[in-house]
DNA sequence: AGCACGCCGACT
DNA sequence: GTCGGCGTGCTC
């Protein structure tokens, strides 16, 4: 029989795949996809999986054995494997790299050398002190791990210490896998078989009678098994629910078990909640929607994808719940996908309510063993029909997918920026549409550019739902000059009167307000009146942020936090004073200014925590709130029915970014919260302070009016060759040593301009031109649609790998990041 | 990326 | 001497 041999992805950055020999045992059932573990390096063990199995013997190197196989079954499809390796070359980046972001940790595992001490050793007096110590406190433990050993003998690097103690035959070591995902348990309690009849079980209630705990607790656990002929059958009680219903049961059920009436066992049981839900009846669609729909069943029918462009509250979801419906019926599944700051409880109760348990939910807020937990469901017979899930849902192991909704297209977080895979979702979804022979819907009420174009130039069926259900009005746009009312004098903080004005109508009429402040200028900063001086991080090109809670100085690119400056760093003054306005100083304004409404605010502090989230949105949904305070996450899929006034503070800042996105994300962004506005039968306003009421941009929100955008945007596209035209990749050259980043940087960018020419822009330094002590160039490339990524990657890669081989640049990292946003 | 190994400077 | 820093090479 000829030798067998396994290529196995790794989760490490190496743009390759290992082989490794496939011992007798494991021959005739290993299968791709499945896990195994393998020593990897000089004896990590760590799990990997199977890509390839064949008889091809390397010739360079001896192959290691795999150690064992994990799965009977294979957990990762062919499909999926497909996908990913479409990931890793159109991304530019290793299949490792995917396999490591797509897996939930609980399925990779990883080793830990584990350190034991051996009894039978005697230590002779003569061997160093630290060694003495060192083998005491292990004789006290069973096992422990070097990096405890560190903390324990305060060395930072105790390697040569406990190789010394190894050749002694002091210690020994093993490579022990880390605990996997471990299904979840409670204690079930039934009646014993002893007693399982109802003459039995009157005998129990006599002798019980001078124990009335024990009987009173019997009681509660007959009725909460549904009576006594369900409890005969065997009904199963869950232990906590029981106790929790007696009070000091404990003692009483232990006796109980004891005395053989109660029988206790070990269940598994999910994580997820399984409970029956009541299935609602969906809704009937009005006409406009039923005619949506028919277009974009049209659309699937022509084999293309659909791009929905529906204003906000025009009832997409109602549509998806249709087309979801139908692939259910069918037997197939659907994929829903949704930006992370979208998925909210709102959407999923709405769901829940539909589809029971029929729907699983992938979400970053649930914890790895709940993912577990999905994929394993997904790959069993009853596996979920559909999913509810955030970009990295992309991943799942999929059987039958015919339907994918991305909904809130133009998102940015789709596209993951950092580790890699750098992959959109959306685009990861077209990928997936053809492979698994699946229909693409993407919806929004915004589209992004590049679908937008796709529609119109016919490669996307385009379906518009342009009326608010239940006749709502779209809401009116009030554009105020705040360069006027700042010459005027009549701002009171960051509020106009005319903002002033409309937010003391809407608190009369006891209705609700959303304030939005865009990111830029959220960030509180510390500076120094006397000199100017702001506090940057020592690790980075960034202004530190001040945060008010632990009163300290944050990085948000490294997590470096310093204590609050009293006095200025520079100049010794201590005149420092909180420059920059966050929704937190905004708050406070409000409050100044509305002493009597009740405020809340919505940013990254406040939502930190699952339930800081939940709280605000339920307390704002209950009206306990008024005034609604935040950044984006304000625009995201939250209808509310009761709010009549969004307020823009600061439009500007938005339009004011250098970057060619910048008139799509100030679109996006404002015409989003100004779809949060308007309530069943009263038009919404929407306040948009800006000190350019002429701008395009403005005008077009103001209007409502998307296609003059688009028209007006495309163009420029075309003309400044930027996407959907061309085809952006970021390379970012990252090295400690500036001077050798930047003469790297010039070199590749000559390398590339030989071989893409004039395609080739930069290299620039970033606005943020050094991260984590690393400092950054930025070499742009633009290449035509038609010309191949992959090709375009072995180029460029020829060309990275050609400055790596200069000496001085071999610490230089290149990264790509392809359709970068 | 992690990790081990080796060579060199800064302390007891 | 000894510790720890960091540069270098390797991973089937």
């Amino acid at each position: 029989m000829p030798q067998m041999f396994a290529d196995i992805v790794l989760p490490v950055p190496l743009p390759k795949l290992f082989t490794y020999s496939v011992p007798e045992a494991f021959r005739s059932t290993l299968a791709k996809g499945q896990r195994v573990v393998v020593s990897f390096g000089k004896k990590k063990l760590m799990s990997g999986l199977v890509f390839g199995i064949h008889t091809q013997a390397p010739e360079a190197y001896e192959t290691k054995p795999i150690q064992s196989v994990l799965d009977s079954q294979a957990v990762v499809t062919e499909e999926q494997l497909a996908l990913w390796q479409w990931m890793a070359d159109y991304y530019q980046c290793t299949i490792g790299e995917v396999y490591k972001a797509a897996l939930p940790s609980g399925l990779k595992l990883e080793s830990e050398t584990r350190v034991f001490y051996n009894p039978d050793f005697e230590a002779s007096l003569d061997l160093p002190e630290r060694a003495l110590a060192l083998l005491d406190f292990l004789s006290h433990k069973k096992h422990t791990t070097i990096h405890q050993i560190n903390e324990v003998t305060g060395l930072k690097n105790s390697y040569g210490l406990i190789k010394d103690l190894i050749e002694l035959q002091a210690l020994f070591v093993n490579e022990q896998l880390s605990a996997a995902f471990r299904p979840k348990t409670e204690s079930v309690l039934s009646l014993h078989a002893e007693v399982r009849s109802e003459e039995a079980l009157k005998t129990v209630f006599d002798q019980l009678a001078r124990a009335p705990k024990q009987l009173q607790l019997l009681m509660t656990f007959l009725q909460q098994a549904g009576g006594v002929e369900k409890a005969v059958a065997g009904r199963l009680v869950g232990r906590t629910e029981l106790l929790a219903a007696v009070e000091g049961a404990p003692n009483a059920l232990n006796e109980l078990v004891r005395k053989h009436y109660l029988t206790q066992e070990k269940r598994e049981v999910s994580r997820l909640n399984l409970e029956d839900q009541v299935v609602i009846e969906k809704k009937s669609l009005s006409t406009e929607q039923a005619t949506a729909l028919q277009e974009v069943k049209n659309g699937f029918a022509e084999g293309k994808p659909v791009l929905l462009h529906g204003v906000t509250s025009s009832g997409k979801t109602e549509l998806y719940i249709h087309l979801i419906e139908e692939v259910i019926q069918k037997g197939q599944q659907a994929l829903y996908l949704l930006p992370e700051i979208a998925l909210t409880t709102q959407i999923t109760t709405r769901l829940k309510a539909h589809f029971g348990n029929d729907l699983g939910i992938y979400h970053s807020r649930f914890s790895d063993d709940e993912r577990v937990e999905v994929w394993n469901n997904l790959l069993s017979q009853k596996s979920y029909k559909v999913i509810l899930g955030v970009r990295s849902a992309v991943f799942l192991p999929f059987k039958h997918l015919k339907l994918i909704i991305v909904d809130e297209e133009h998102e940015n977080s789709f596209k993951q920026y950092d580790p890699a895979p750098r992959y959109h979702a959306r685009d990861v979804a077209m990928i997936m549409g053809k492979r698994y022979k699946a229909q693409v819907l993407l919806g929004t009420a915004t589209p992004s550019l590049e679908s937008y174009y796709n529609a119109k130039s016919n490669k996307f069926v385009l379906v518009q739902l342009a009326t608010r259900f239940e006749g709502m009005q779209m809401p009116e746009i009030v554009v105020v000059n705040t360069r006027e009312a700042q010459r005027r004098k009549m701002m009171q903080s960051h509020f106009t009167p005319q903002l002033v004005d409309y937010m003391t109508k809407a608190l009369e009429r006891k209705e609700q307000i959303i304030l939005f402040q865009n990111r830029r200028g959220f960030a509180p900063y510390l500076e120094c009146t006397a000199c100017g001086w702001i506090p940057k991080c020592q690790h980075c090109d960034v202004s530190m942020t001040y945060h008010k809670h632990i009163h300290h100085l944050v990085c948000h690119y490294c997590g470096y936090s310093v204590p609050n400056y009293t006095t200025c760093q520079a100049c010794e003054s201590p005149a420092m004073q909180l420059k920059g306005f966050g929704t937190q100083k905004i708050e406070e304004d409000i409050q100044a200014l509305f002493p009597g409404a009740g405020v809340a605010r919505m940013d990254y502090d406040t939502t930190r925590s699952k339930k800081g989230y939940e709280n605000i949105i339920g307390s704002f949904e209950q009206g306990k709130l008024d005034i609604l305070v935040g950044t984006q996450m304000v625009t995201k899929g939250l209808d509310f029915d009761r709010v009549s006034l969004v307020g823009i503070l600061n439009a500007d800042s938005m339009l004011n970014n250098p970057d060619f996105r910048a008139f799509e994300r100030s679109f996006q962004m404002m015409a989003q919260v100004s779809g949060r506005a308007g309530r069943k039968n009263r038009r919404g306003t929407v306040v948009l302070q800006t000190g350019d009421p002429e701008h395009p941009v403005i005008q077009f929100v103001r209007n409502n009016n998307f296609s003059g955008f688009y028209e007006q945007q495309i163009a420029e596209r075309e003309q400044f060759k930027y996407p959907p035209f061309y085809r952006l990749i970021h390379l970012t050259i990252k090295h400690k040593n500036r001077p050798t980043v930047n003469q790297a940087a010039n070199a590749l960018a000559a390398h590339l301009r030989a071989v893409f020419g004039s395609r080739v822009l930069g290299p620039q330094e970033p606005p943020v031109s050094k991260i984590q002590d690393h400092h950054l160039q930025k070499i742009m490339l633009k290449l035509e649609r038609t010309a191949s990524p992959v090709k375009a990657k072995d180029l460029m890669q020829d060309c990275i790998n050609r400055i790596i081989a200069h000496p001085p640049w071999r610490y230089v990292v290149v990264v790509a990041d392809v359709d970068p946003l």
